[in-house]
DNA sequence: TGCTATTTTAGCTAAATAGCTAATAATGTC
DNA sequence: GACATTATTAGCTATTTAGCTAAAATAGCA
């Protein structure tokens, strides 16, 4: 209760990757840069919200982004972001197993 | 796009961390088993509200939660979502590094 | 300058989230 | 059974988030 600050800010970085289009992005920033318009092609998205995440992201300081000439570049800030990934879809088969295990049961 | 249901689960998961109170009961459960009450405590809401997150996380996979007596005691499933708390953290160290520099600059 | 391509910002609406109070369950105790 | 305690669910309102279209930057080029 004392620093919430700190639990207001870690949560403004959870929140910017809460969202299936922002999942994609980090998945596809994680093996290298990327212009905005290879990154909307990832998603079912026009092109202001696509824009809009990745402020969003960016604020968030997980991704910076460029430009050069007349198109935008993103990239990763934290690589250790894709090991999140990895521990959640471990989250999500512990879930399925206790699903079974409970028709089982 | 074609697994697209893979990052919608995913999204699942990481909007059941996106909240400050609900990052402070995942902090206290890494430590052990917590009961509702105590869990209350810890943030500045009713005990509705409090159910409500942790039903939230429960339905996530990320805790589960059993009834003793006429208290409830739930426990974190998932121990490695504390990495990413570390890993959110050095984000913010990063940003704010990145902040200073652009001071200078 | 005028035109095109790419990205961002503005302004708006619809949907999701978070919180409360009140009501309901579930247990324990007298 | 009556009552107290703890937790959950229901029903509601206020705020936030996500998406769109339209408009405005930004950069390249004829």
């Amino acid at each position: 209760m004392e620093d919430y600050a700190v639990y207001e800010a870690r949560a403004e970085v959870v929140k910017a990757l809460a969202h299936p289009s922002r999942i994609i992005f980090v998945e596809a920033l994680a093996e290298g840069e990327r212009c905005v318009c290879e990154l909307q092609e990832l998603v079912d998205a026009t092109m202001p919200t696509v824009s809009r995440h990745l402020a969003q992201m960016k604020n968030a300081g997980i991704v910076t982004g460029r430009r050069e000439g007349n198109q935008g570049y993103y990239r990763l800030l934290v690589p250790c972001i894709m090991e999140l990934f990895h521990c959640i879809d471990a989250v999500r088969r512990d879930a399925a197993e206790r699903m079974a295990e409970s028709v089982e049961t």
